[in-house]
DNA sequence: TAGATTGTTAATCGATTAACAATC
DNA sequence: TAGATTGTTAATCGATTAACAATC
């Protein structure tokens, strides 16, 4: 195990390698060297060949890397095949979005419950799972290993549920809020799609293309 | 205008800023220092400085920032003001959460339309929008200048939307399609939910908290 | 005025790129 | 073997942090 942190800059860029690398898969290249991936990745040869061997030397020289092999390293380096449980808190417009729309099981995860307050949602089922009340988390929680969840619930109620959740167990957070959250000991990806949106806004009014 | 390009980390940073100063103004607080802001946010003081400096002195010797013009100036900067028009490309799952979730006025734009090519999502009405179908696209955008288009169609259609697109003017996308699209002269948002979740994946599988 | 805090320059740190010997 | 391409070290570039004179 690299002991050594590697910096996130590297770790970001692992799905993108991981995903390109399922496409090449997809079609039956068996081979890449870094400087084709470069070339479609739209990176320097040098920058993947670095990122890679902070895991470890999976090329060979002469040759370059098999596909498939890689595919499978960075696979297990971003812990895909270690399912994890997950429940999804907040079943508005987002949650039944990400719900139906993600597929969680090749991203390592695998929901197990979703929870609401409203009486007009709590009983449907989304997804193939009937929302529960927020009320019933704890009861799951005690008799299911959950690691992660999913936040897509008003801002005011989250930091509420976070602390709920970390009390069960919980360790890792998507966190959809609109709201930069930190804990100790505990991982947040904190997604804002307002942010992005409003780059995108500033790349538009600002125009001074290259 | 400064014309010499800002770096996009820093304007990364720009729309967080904008939330914690809308937050400060919201609770009356009428001037913050790069101090204040640095321990609120998680950066240094510094950085802020020069952050902000990359657009102009915005505060005053002594006393600080402004809350409220700090964060007027930002939005401008952001180009919030300018509000453009935009049209939602699919209607599936995730383009209705975002259709009726986002809150396109606040950060500068507005929607005027959603397209979809599914017979049984034609005709309803999303957020007070009925969906048209996709051959209408070029319809609707002759009559009304659109300029950003969000892509939330399945992968495979969405290459040959993006072309129809660019030639009606189109010149920003915010992009769901889980796949990195560039052109020359027109600004791509590409949003991958999938791997921000495998990388709260890495972190989780990966746990050497420091 | 004295204290506070900016704007800005200089120093440091980290990430990216270039180069090349090792080797398949 | 000769050619290709890696793994890795060294050089460069850019972004962050520190320091401090300017000034409100």
């Amino acid at each position: 195990m690299g002991k050594n942190a590697v910096s996130m800059a590297v770790v970001r860029r692992l799905p993108r390698y991981y995903r390109y690398l399922g496409e090449l898969l997809n079609n039956d290249v068996a081979r890449v060297s870094s400087k084709d991936l470069s070339e479609k990745m739209g990176l320097t040869a040098s920058q993947i060949r670095q990122d890679f061997n902070c895991f470890g030397g999976f090329g060979q020289q002469g040759y370059g890397y098999n596909v498939e092999l890689l595919h499978n390293e960075i696979g297990n380096i971003l812990g895909l095949n270690e399912v994890k449980n997950c429940i999804l808190v907040g079943a508005g417009n987002l949650g039944r979005a990400l719900g139906n729309h993600i597929n969680f099981k090749r991203r390592g995860f695998k929901l197990v419950g979703i929870f609401d307050v409203s009486e007009n949602i709590v009983g449907k089922s989304i997804g193939g799972i009937v929302v529960q009340h927020v009320d019933e988390m704890e009861h799951l929680l005690q008799d299911v290993k959950v690691e992660m969840a999913i936040l897509t619930a008003p801002k005011e109620e989250t930091i509420d549920i976070v602390d709920r959740l970390i009390a069960c167990g919980v360790h890792g957070f998507w966190n959809f809020s609109n709201m930069d959250i930190q804990r100790e000991g505990v991982y947040f990806e904190n997604v804002h799609l307002g942010d992005s949106l409003m780059t995108l806004c500033y790349s538009m009014s600002n125009d001074h293309h290259d």
